[in-house]
DNA sequence: TGAAATAGGACTACACCAGTCGTATTTAAG
DNA sequence: CTTAAATACGACTGGTGTAGTCCTATTTCA
């Protein structure tokens, strides 16, 4: 309940390793051993972190990746968001189908969740990848 | 990823409810059938609530539910951990056993993410049922 | 041409969640 | 004392999502 997935916490540490070795080039491999996790778990990450531009690959011997942006320009809702392939929303109401909750005409409690939704997002886009090299 | 669970939102409706008809004895079926929450999982999350001591049951004829507390007394954070069995916490590192974590030792995000976890807390604790009435 | 690297689909095992069902117990009221 | 209304609670099911594994294809450097 209230967990961020672990591809999300293998992607923040993707990235902030690229960040911290100064955007040298990084490979999956390197990443892996080093922080311990599955690398085909890991490769499928950074292929989405790719895609999302959040990052650069290049293929091939030698090939890695590389950070697409500064890492004060990559915000942690930035990385759920393209990992997850969605917002961050803590009920139903707060995406973009609302209307198929079961309970959405009667439910009471839409507007107290989302201070809440809304201090969530706030925290996640507020802290940049830079920070927390 | 980051939902709160429908015993949850049942739980917050539910409690939400009984204080906004001034405490006065509020049964599953009446609950269940003004908000369209199925009658059995409420129940079950009633019975939580009551073993939490956040609302008082009466059994029987004519039995009910009544907060246990008054509804400024009565945090979300309160309901989340009676109906959860646990406390709220982004990640495993936030648990009672981090150590479990498989890149526990390796992990360079648990610091960032403390304080993620740490605003979540104090805005569910700061949160009382009075002010979602 | 071979090795090192990313790209990506298919599959499995497992856990969790929401909901249903059946039964027992308690208590007010007739 | 019997019935009806209500809570208590365990067992079970179906669906969904997560984490991880496996396999193959493609790209590119040396």
């Amino acid at each position: 309940m209230l967990k961020l997935s672990k591809k999300v916490e293998y992607g923040l540490i993707a990235i902030r390793h690229i960040a911290s070795v100064n955007n040298h080039i990084s490979t999956v491999k390197e990443i892996s051993e080093k922080y311990s996790i599955p690398s085909d778990v890991l490769a499928k990450v950074m292929q989405k972190l790719t895609k999302g531009k959040l990052i650069t690959s290049y293929q091939g011997a030698m090939g890695g990746y590389t950070l697409a942006r500064r890492a004060d320009e990559i915000s942690v809702m930035n990385v759920i968001s393209v990992i997850e392939g969605s917002q961050v929303s803590i009920t139903q109401c707060f995406t973009d189908e609302p209307e198929s909750c079961s309970i959405y005409l009667n439910c009471t409690i839409k507007n107290p969740l989302g201070k809440i939704q809304h201090n969530l997002e706030h925290v996640f886009n507020s802290m940049k990848v830079s920070e927390i090299v």
